[in-house]
DNA sequence: TGTACATCAGTGAACGCGCGTTCACTGATGTAC
DNA sequence: TGTACATCAGTGAACGCGCGTTCACTGATGTAC
């Protein structure tokens, strides 16, 4: 049953976007009465909430299980995750809704996706003094202790990727008649080259 | 009068985000009937198109007047204006809103304002040949004659810069307890330097 | 200067809509003796 | 095997809310003669 509501509450984000997710639409699409979802939810935010941990964890899987454990396989699992179904990709980094409550549920989740980038990605450059003592702090909050400058490749690659993909999906570069798979491509190579 | 309806729309998205704009809740605010605000907008996509569009313009102004004419001029005009009024960041270059008709106006102010970026950016290495037909053609749309090396370069600027600053205005940074400004010096130390 | 008229900003009522949430309840299922 | 009871998923009515938009209208302002 909380699968089914699930089910049905993605799909009219993927529909309507964030503010057309609604309890009473989903429940008449269950076939069921309004309220009959307050067994399963305690209202329309922690639906939403445990929507977006679902999916910080299902990206995190699909990190973990992509085809190939470097850079360019990560970067190509990250895409084609946030591609398939954008509207999940904007509830995880797109605008904070209201009544997000900064639950600690979904600050682990995130950690829980980030620390694959952690432990598949190389060493970058050393951050200054200030910056690498956050980072090691951050990595360490999930478990993971590497050395700053990995930390802040991670974070960087993570910045890149979120750049392009998002204006992929936002439909920013197809709007100006470019093919996003180039652009990407262009990106993951100059990621890789360290350029 | 079509100023002020738009300062009180600018606020309404700046507490509450764009769903939370509301054609009554302005002309409440304004002292005035509902119906009094469809003898200055045909409706509030109309109303929420003007403010794309202005907020494009102004966008350009930002980048224009940039306190330095050189990439870190430039990557910090961007994000000063990004981080000061985030709600019209993300109108421009978030969720594709429903009802955001694909109006010729919205494209031709999005040219204007990455026209800025195409002037003021140096030359990247060539894209290939695929993507360097493409990336004329754009550039070639918005009145700019350069080479396909410096539009590649324009872009990937902007889809850095974007990545840095929409994950800050999301708050993805803080959760992790990292500062946006030691990151984003980062960021545009390896942008000048490519890498 | 005075009158007749056109323009037009703004009104108030109404339409029809969907929303999240609460509450007391029914009625079926399962359990314990 | 049969009865008494507890559990609990789901119901239907109700509350109170705000929304975008239309319509026929009033009444003030400005204009032309």
């Amino acid at each position: 049953m909380v699968r089914e509501i699930k089910d049905l509450a993605l799909r009219q984000l993927a529909e309507g976007g964030p503010q057309a997710l609604s309890v009473s639409a989903i429940a008449k699409a269950l076939g069921v009465s309004g309220p009959a979802l307050y067994r399963y939810f305690a209202g329309r935010d922690a639906l939403l909430s445990a929507l977006i941990v679902d999916a910080y964890d299902d990206l995190a899987h699909a990190l973990t299980t992509a085809a190939e454990p470097g850079l360019p396989g990560l970067a190509a699992a990250y895409r084609a995750w946030a591609v398939a179904q954008p509207h999940r990709y904007r509830l995880l980094f797109g605008a904070p809704l209201p009544g997000d409550a900064h639950d600690e549920r979904l600050a682990t989740a995130a950690q829980r996706a980030m620390a694959v980038l952690l432990a598949r990605l190389g060493p970058g450059p050393a951050p200054e003094p200030a910056l690498a003592t956050q980072l090691t702090a951050w990595a360490r909050r999930g478990g993971s202790d590497v050395d700053p400058g990995t930390a802040l490749r991670a974070v960087t690659v993570w910045s890149r990727l979120h750049g392009a993909v998002s204006l992929e999906i936002a439909g920013n570069y197809a709007s100006m008649g470019l093919e996003p798979d180039l652009l990407f491509a262009a990106e993951v190579a100059a990621l890789s080259n360290g350029r």
